[in-house]
DNA sequence: GCCAACGTTGGC
DNA sequence: GCCAACGTTGGC
C-alpha cells in the first residue's frame, strides 16, 4: 500500500471539510501539473495520503486521508464554467484525471512544516526540498513512519 | 529546440 | 505584500 502526500490551502479544503463531507469523501480535482497528475494516476484504492495545509497561518500536515476511488478524468476539465475548464482536452483524450479521498483522521496535533524540515530521514522529500511546488507527492513507508512518529 | 517572458506557487 | 523558484507558453 503506498503512501502519499497533498498540498492544500485549507481556505479551498481542508481535513475540516473531509471531516463534514458526504460520506466524507471529497473528490480530489484540479491538479493541473504533469509530474503531480502522473501521481494521481498510480494512486490505489487503500493507499493513506498526508494532508498538507499550506498558504496559511498554521503550515503542515493536518490529517490522513484515504483514496477510495483509483483515477478517472477529472470532470472539471471539461466544464466551461469551471476555473478548472481545459479547452484542449477532450472527453476522447483526457488531459486531467480526479481520485476520490475519504476522511481517515484529523492530527491531535498539527505537525508544523519547520519540524518536518528537522526531522532526520526525510532528506529526499520533495515537500522540503527547495522551491519545490509539486503538490502531489509520494511518501515512502520509512519517512510516513518518522513523520508520524512526531505526531 | 532554444529561451525570454510571463503566471503561479507558497513560505516568509 | 514580497519575492524566489519554478512550469508553461510562444516567438523565432
Amino acid at each position: 500500500m503506498a503512501k502519499w502526500l497533498v498540498k492544500t490551502e485549507p481556505s479551498e479544503c481542508s481535513i475540516d471539510d473531509f471531516a463534514k463531507a458526504e460520506n466524507q469523501i471529497i473528490p480530489w480535482d484540479g491538479v493541473r501539473n504533469y509530474q503531480a497528475r502522473n501521481f494521481l494516476k498510480e494512486m490505489s484504492e487503500g493507499d493513506e495520503v498526508f494532508v498538507y495545509h499550506s498558504s496559511c497561518r498554521h503550515i503542515g500536515i493536518a490529517g490522513i486521508v484515504r483514496v477510495v476511488k483509483s483515477s478517472y478524468p477529472d470532470p472539471t476539465q471539461f466544464r466551461a464554467d469551471s476555473p478548472y475548464h481545459d479547452p484542449k482536452s477532450t472527453r476522447e483524450n483526457p488531459r486531467w484525471q480526479a481520485v476520490d479521498m475519504a476522511f481517515v483522521r484529523k492530527l491531535e496535533r498539527l505537525i508544523p512544516l519547520d519540524g518536518i524540515k528537522s526531522m532526520q530521514g526525510l532528506e529526499g522529500l520533495p515537500l522540503i526540498r527547495r522551491g519545490n511546488r509539486l503538490s502531489v507527492m509520494p511518501v515512502t513507508e520509512e519517512q510516513w513512519r518518522i513523520i508520524l512518529a512526531s505526531a
